[in-house]
DNA sequence: CTCGTGGGATAGGTGGACAC
DNA sequence: GTGTCCACCTATCCCACGAG
């Protein structure tokens, strides 16, 4: 078998030999099949050829174009000629990922926008690769060095994993600069459609079956674009689409080969010959997800677990998935497989009734999530929707659970939202972070002595703990009682930055299980003076209230694990009152 | 009703040129 | 000499469908 760039290399001199032979000898050439095919196909649409080249008759082929045509009129025809075996589909281009935007979309800015947050996610590649393979983290590594330690020649299962997150990471980034591209500059997007797809040029498919049956058709992708309307939309995990017309360009990101090696896109298409045909394609694929998630859920057993409030939130989160699917039928999911998995993972350990609650809760919730979207965007479209799965997340702060992707008149925008589900009317944990961090830059940025000081604290009464000297209570309520202290003499802005990022960037959506209802927690920015409320409403808990009080949040020192495990390290509950 | 098969969708992989 | 980019094609999984 030949390697497949060579096979692609013959087929073109054959081709050519094929189509000289026929012009001076006038009688069949002593070619492969598939090359008599294709010339012949060629010379009935252009009978009047004087000369062909190809491209190995310049020094550097893989510039031009496989054939060039010169017929007797003066014309010059680009051909480019592909051979594949059975009903696949061709792959025009295969571009590189540090260019592709500069070079095929005209725009250098918005490559070097993206290069800079490849680059970021590319250092976190390596040193999760470099974790991966030493058992130890590291902060800055590059190629080179990693190569050097460890030459990584293979994807195994744990590398994928890493890969995965990197391409998706990449994937996202992508997507989320090319909504604003679409926006402002529809015109590049067209340009860099009509290169990619080589419409310009005449391109040959010589397909080859089983039998040595062979096709020879043409791809003309041309009457199938209308840049009237662009969707653009992900596709599994590491692709972009951008739909045009009745044709779907597709961006896929890719490793060249191994781990170490670099970078690109491979270019695919899917041409859709009735337009409403592929609304209805994700129409039926979003019918089956329902479908299918019934199935799951009535074919699984209830299994007891001790904590189940992880899988409270990801049941959640299925289930407000699945009824916007229910409400939206026409909408794109990214990943119609993501919100089927967290279902059959965790469903089991949600009991039935709960489980049952949790499903009628999720229409006042997409009740609610309508709401909010419509008050700002009147008229908006919802054209695709996804559940972000969290460890593929870079920023910590950024706890969306669902992103919708808009459209409103004809700008698109992308609206992240939070969900969470509580069983009852009660106060909500917007977030838990460990003792260590709340005084450290994700959270209220103050000064590394204070942060040291904190730490002490913990320090000493761990000692303590252990030597029987304070109980349980009496550490968290000394805790507690310090970090109230050391917040107090900390700055406006700082308590700001703190409060900012315990809430976090998106809107939240609130469910309450049992009681059926559901509310939306828009994040409004804190303004006016904060105050400070040390050991309230009770010793363990710091709270921070604004606006003359009309705001509050309160931050509880506990144990990360129950008290049967003795002493266990301290984190904080971050919570808020419902209104 | 099973099993093979064709097609769609996705993923994987290689050789060559060139810039640094 | 290595990384990057470009061109080109195969492999595999999944599923509907029809023959036996």
């Amino acid at each position: 078998m030949f390697p497949q760039k060579k096979q692609g290399n013959i087929h073109v001199i054959s081709v050519k030999n094929a189509i000289e032979s026929f012009l001076r000898e006038g009688k069949v050439p002593n070619e492969m099949p598939t090359a008599i095919k294709t010339a012949e196909y060629i010379i009935a649409k252009y009978p009047d050829i004087t000369k062909v080249i190809s491209k190995f008759e310049f020094p550097n082929p893989d510039a031009h174009s496989d054939l060039v045509l010169y017929l007797s009129n003066g014309d010059k025809i680009k051909v480019n000629l592909y051979k594949v075996t059975g009903r696949g589909s061709i792959q025009p281009k295969n571009v590189g990922a540090k260019s592709f935007i500069s070079k095929y979309f005209f725009d250098a800015n918005l490559q070097e926008k993206f290069n800079m947050l490849y680059d970021k996610d590319y250092d976190q590649y390596l040193s999760e690769l470099f974790e991966y393979k030493s058992g130890y983290p590291i902060i800055d590594i590059n190629k080179e060095e990693l190569r050097k330690i460890f030459p990584i020649n293979q994807f195994d299962d744990d590398i994928n994993e890493i890969r995965q997150r990197f391409l998706y990471s990449l994937r996202e980034n992508c997507f989320s600069l090319f909504q604003d591209f679409c926006n402002n500059y529809p015109l590049l997007i067209e340009n860099g459609f009509k290169t990619m797809l080589m419409i310009d040029d005449y391109n040959i498919i010589t397909r080859i079956f089983a039998k040595n049956k062979i096709t020879v058709e043409e791809f003309n992708p041309k009457d199938a674009l209308s840049f009237k309307d662009i969707k653009l939309f992900k596709t599994g995990n590491n692709t972009l689409s951008i739909l045009c017309g009745s044709i779907s360009l597709n961006l896929r990101f890719k490793f060249e080969s191994g781990p170490l090696s670099s970078v690109k896109l491979a270019i695919g298409y899917r041409y859709i010959r009735d337009i409403n045909k592929y609304e209805e394609v994700f129409h039926f694929r979003n019918f089956r997800t329902l479908k299918m998630a019934n199935d799951i859920l009535r074919h699984m057993t209830y299994v007891k677990k001790e904590n189940k409030s992880n899988a409270i939130g990801k049941c959640n989160e299925a289930f407000v998935y699945l009824q916007l699917l229910e409400e939206f039928p026409n909408t794109i999911q990214d990943d119609p497989e993501y919100c089927l998995r967290l279902l059959e993972s965790y469903a089991p350990y949600v009991s039935p009734e709960e489980l049952h609650n949790l499903k009628l809760s999720s229409v006042p919730a997409v009740e609610q999530i309508k709401n909010i979207i419509k008050t700002k965007y009147p008229n908006f479209m919802l054209e695709s929707v996804q559940l972000v799965p969290e460890s593929y997340v870079n920023d910590k702060l950024d706890t969306a659970d669902l992103q919708l992707n808009l459209r409103y008149h004809n700008t698109r925008v992308t609206e992240k939202l939070s969900l969470k589900a509580i069983s009852k009317d009660k106060k909500l944990t917007l977030k838990n972070p460990g003792i260590g961090t709340i005084l450290g830059e994700n959270f209220f940025n103050i000064s590394k002595l204070y942060n040291l000081e904190l730490n002490k604290t913990v320090e000493l009464l761990k000692g303590k703990f252990i030597q029987n000297e304070c109980t349980h209570m009496e550490s968290l309520e000394n805790v507690s009682y310090v970090l109230g202290k050391l917040l107090q003499s900390a700055t406006q802005e700082q308590l700001r930055h703190g409060i900012d990022n315990i809430f976090g960037k998106p809107l939240v959506i609130i469910t309450v299980y049992n009681d059926i209802k559901a509310y939306t927690h828009e994040r409004i920015p804190v303004t006016g003076e904060i105050t400070v409320i040390a050991q309230s409403p009770s010793n363990t808990q710091t709270t921070l209230t604004w606006e003359n009080g009309k705001y509050s949040l309160s931050l509880r020192v506990k144990f990360s694990k129950g008290q049967s495990h003795g002493w266990s390290s301290l984190k904080l509950a971050a919570e808020q009152k419902i209104q």
